[in-house]
DNA sequence: ATATTCTTGTAACATTTTGTTCATATCCAT
DNA sequence: ATGGATATGAACAAAATGTTACAAGAATAT
């Protein structure tokens, strides 16, 4: 699934060329142009952001002001917040990270160097949230990319690990054909439909007994059900 | 993971004041309200503390006899503790950092400074904390960059290092490739793809037999496992 | 200061692993 | 039974990693 990034920047050159390029990236974005808005924004259930980018030199709501409200609310409390500012001092970087930021870049920054940053941020605050899947027959350690089958250790491509973390994530429901192929293969691909049977098929090979956990929904695409 | 802060007081209105102010910052907290309570509550090996408030006065056992006995358990010997007491005397200052504490707050006192005391307290013991790797085969000393494979002395350069440092301490997690490069060779390098697997070459020949503990993750990264 | 050795990054090429496509077989709902 | 959907195996294409050699830059010794 895209991730959003919320950019409270009144700056509309920076904001724009962050939006560009985190596009660009395969991130969804949002823009606000104030703190008052971005706060509105961050709160929206709706379009809840995983990441806020926050100038400190805002109009209005100071942006430290902001970040301490957001992390007072239990909708954000946990969202990463990198902070952008143009004050290098180290005294504001400490008064950042302690008012709850969870990185911080000095303009002017280079792209690349943020982007680093918010990758750093987000894997950290995924890995925090990766609870594992566990059944009596199967293992699946997310973090570290493992799986185990009847205690045999399981060795998958990227692909077919995506794959079968998209089919327990969704686990109950039905993984729609198109869904799997949007999470997985990302929504710009446009390749030869068998391609994703291709990928069941080796998933459910390579996990032996366990690949009957994965039902075949005719016309609709798979279900994961627990290895009873 | 949450820490947890104990807070050895007797006045209930204080510990309260801190129970509450330490939960908004995301701790978990124990009270005690007695010497002997906090003891025990250090030593449950159930809710270990990363941190102790220590009110020096105390009834029954003595705050500073408190913080021998503390600092006299492998347990805790290296739990921070930040003594809070009214005498302002510069002399009991001195006699808490001798008897073992790693700081000292004077009442009363601004929760702000307390809290930006006990982060550089925290930050200061988990650098410390570079708890050394060592299995049956491979020995890493983080403190003066030595490491032995089998009990031969390994000669690494600080690249190497830092990559291996990196390994193990993600160890339990696959380390991205972008990661590795991020935290080994820093957020703006831009340098060559292949970089990193030379590297990571060097580093698998100079550990010998103990090269096998850092697995390839194709499309990911590499993975330390230890020597078995 | 100069020479020497050690580190590190880069390039070029080899090898391995992974992903995709295609052709054909099998399954499934109607 | 039949047409659309999925399974399967093999071949091929592409991507990622491993390997080696070399040169520039640091660090160290002389």
């Amino acid at each position: 699934m895209r991730q959003t990034i919320l950019i409270i920047e009144d700056d509309a050159d920076i904001a724009e060329s962050l939006e560009y390029n985190f596009k660009r990236e395969g991130f969804q974005t949002v823009i606000a142009e104030s703190g008052e808005k971005g706060l509105r924004l961050a709160l929206d259930e709706k379009s809840t952001p995983s990441l806020i980018i926050l100038d400190l030199m805002l109009p209005g709501m100071n942006g430290m002001e902001l970040c301490r409200k957001l992390r007072r609310e239990p909708l954000t409390e946990k969202t990463p917040v990198i902070m952008l500012t143009a004050k290098a001092a180290e005294s504001d970087k400490i008064a950042g990270l302690e008012m709850g930021a969870d990185d911080y870049v000095v303009k002017p920054f280079s792209f690349k160097e943020l982007m680093a940053r918010i990758r750093a941020v987000l894997r950290r605050a995924e890995t925090e949230s990766a609870a594992n899947y566990s059944d009596n027959h199967l293992t699946v350690d997310f973090g570290d990319m493992r799986v185990a089958c009847e205690g045999n250790s399981v060795k998958l491509t990227r692909k077919e690990f995506a794959l079968l973390e998209n089919l327990i994530r969704t686990m109950g429901r039905v993984a729609a054909r198109q869904q799997l192929l949007d999470n997985v293969w990302g929504y710009s691909y446009f390749g030869d439909t068998r391609t994703l049977d291709v990928h069941i098929r080796r998933l459910r090979q390579k996990l032996g007994e366990c690949g009957a956990c994965i039902e075949t929904v005719v016309g609709v695409g798979y279900r994961f059900i627990g290895c009873q």
